[in-house]
RNA sequence: GGCCCCUUCGUCUAUCGGUUAGGACAUGAGAUUCUCAAUCUUAAAAGAGGGGUUCGAUUCCCCUAGGGGCUACCA
């Protein structure tokens, strides 16, 4: 049978490293088995539905550059991929349930609930199996039920979980998993009172008709695994075959979330980190492919993942992993695709961005010193602003006398004008020059790099100033002379 | 509280009974270098504890401890 697996996100906040993980996961299974990968958006809760996390689902992976094969945007034969639009297939099945005695209509109000859950919190260890709810409707005599009905109560459905024996699965990844039914959430609801379906009906009678043969998702969900078998069941049909991934955690050793710093992928994408060394980092969160290797693109991520070789135990994202990752990733740019990229955030802070020449001579600059885009306007910054007048002491190397710099900056900046052509042939007169005063190139470049950028660390120095002009450059170098000469 | 899952360097991980327990990030030291980076070399760094099984356990089983998740008319 083709393997069928989907991404289910709730458009309820931004997509996150952990649920693209998932993503990822299932994607690169797909991609492996020659199967398909099928996106559903499950937006059946309306308070907590928010559009902007929509369109940020189509973002995200556009941006990351993997697609899925059937979705709300790319149709396919077992549409509707938002369960929003698929409210009467709920009922339908509910009805079946309903009438065959496997589900019951509930009227418990939510104040009753909340009376129920205070009770039960003070009744503690007292009470130590029985949490949740009481099935009080479970048992209403008929007569009741009328009453309720004809006075036109609210109502939610729940499944009637069975009250004796257990239920077991296998999961892929950590094996069979049995569980007393008794442990098992006493009848959770299906259908609520507004009509839409919960999680629980909607991804067992979604992922059913889908013909989804292979669920993978984050470890949180096995806890409902055999409330979902229990669902299957109830509706004649057998579960498809689970793999429950191990979670990824933030430093705190907790479930990623948004108060330990970013974790949506807009905000890496606008903190200038590249799609691919994103994905490939979150990838090896959870899996590893020989324990050595860890340079993949999703190319080669899609012929080699495999489900054997996924991790059990939860990790946590290591951002400066993350960074190194980033860094490989510029590293492996030509000039041009960096300048490219580069290209936005100049312009987001302000800089120039059209020139391509120039950029690519930015590129050049950074290439090797920026773990992330956005670092960059900062590091060359200095080329299109003149920065703050240096201080004396700045411009002074240590144990070095005023005479001598001075005497030094006037050489380069006589030199200046005769820099060009390629930084390598700038930097042999330079050179020559040091040799001539008996210099270090270092300290003879010093002065001069505080003079042209403000600060004792810059970017090559002579390729800056090939970048921003030998007369800009002089212009600098001159009025580090004359506050030198200031007595 | 109950149920479920997990447990190798600080972090991500390799090992599918026999290894000096390997790699990577981060960290320290050194080399190189026009500063900073990058690069190269190098150092330190781990099998939670206790029982078994076995000629032999990091590896298999049990217990304890620790961590995490779930326990909604959220997914």
């Amino acid at each position: 049978m083709a393997v069928r697996v989907r991404y289910p996100p709730s458009p309820t906040g931004f997509q996150h490293i952990g649920s693209v993980r998932t993503a990822l996961y299932n994607y690169l299974y797909s991609r492996g088995q020659g199967g398909t990968f099928v996106l559903r958006i499950e937006d059946t809760d309306r308070k907590r539905f928010v559009p902007e996390a929509l369109q940020d689902i189509y973002d995200t992976f556009a941006w990351l550059g993997f697609h899925w094969d059937e979705g709300p945007d790319k149709g396919g034969a077992k549409g509707p991929y938002l369960q929003s639009e698929r409210l009467a297939i709920y009922t339908s099945y509910v009805d079946e349930l309903l009438a065959r005695g496997q589900a019951y209509r509930c009227y418990c109000t939510a104040e009753r609930l909340e009376g129920l859950r205070k009770e039960q919190e003070s009744a503690g260890a007292a009470n130590p199996s029985a949490q949740g709810y009481d099935r009080h409707c479970r048992w209403l005599p008929e007569s009741e039920r009328q009453e309720q009905e004809s006075a036109g109560t609210p109502s939610v459905i729940r499944l009637a979980i069975p009250l004796e024996g257990s239920t077991s699965f296998v999961d892929m990844l950590l094996g069979e998993i049995t569980v007393e039914n008794k442990s098992i959430s006493p009848d959770p609801v299906l259908i609520k009172s507004d009509g839409f379906p919960t999680y629980h009906m909607a991804n067992v009678v979604d992922d059913h008709l889908m013909e989804i043969t292979h669920i993978m998702r984050g470890q949180e969900w096995l806890p409902s695994v055999p409330m979902h078998v229990i669902l299957y069941h109830a509706l004649g049909w057998s579960p498809p075959a689970y793999c429950h991934l191990p979670m990824v955690m933030g430093k705190d050793g907790h479930k990623l979330s948004k108060r330990l710093g970013s974790t949506s992928i807009r905000d890496f994408r606008a903190q200038g980190y590249l799609p691919d060394a994103l994905l490939n980092c979150i990838a090896m969160v959870g899996w590893s492919y020989d324990g050595s290797r860890e340079l993949f693109t999703l190319k080669e991520l899609e012929e080699l993942f495999d489900i054997g070789k996924l991790n059990k135990a939860p990790g946590v994202f290591d951002y400066q992993k993350l960074d190194w990752f980033n860094g490989m990733y510029i590293r492996a740019k030509s000039r041009e695709e960096l300048a490219d990229l580069i290209a936005p955030f100049m312009k987001e802070a302000g800089l120039p961005s059209d020139d391509r020449s120039m950029l690519q001579g930015i590129a050049g600059l950074v290439q090797e010193r920026v773990k992330t885009l956005s670092e960059v306007p900062g590091m060359v910054r200095f080329i299109f602003e003149e920065p703050l007048a240096p201080t004396r002491d700045d411009l002074l190397p240590r144990k070095s006398d005023p005479e001598k710099t001075v005497d030094a900056l006037r050489r380069l900046q006589a030199l200046l004008p005769e820099l060009g052509g390629s930084p390598v042939a700038s930097e042999a007169r330079l050179r020559a020059l040091a040799e001539q005063l008996g210099m270090k190139l270092g300290d003879l470049l010093m002065p001069l790099r505080v003079a042209v950028t403000g600060s004792k660390v810059s970017p090559p120095l002579v390729e800056s100033i090939l970048v921003m002009g030998v007369d800009e450059a002089r212009r600098r170098a001159a009025r580090a002379i004359a506050i030198l000469e200031q007595r």
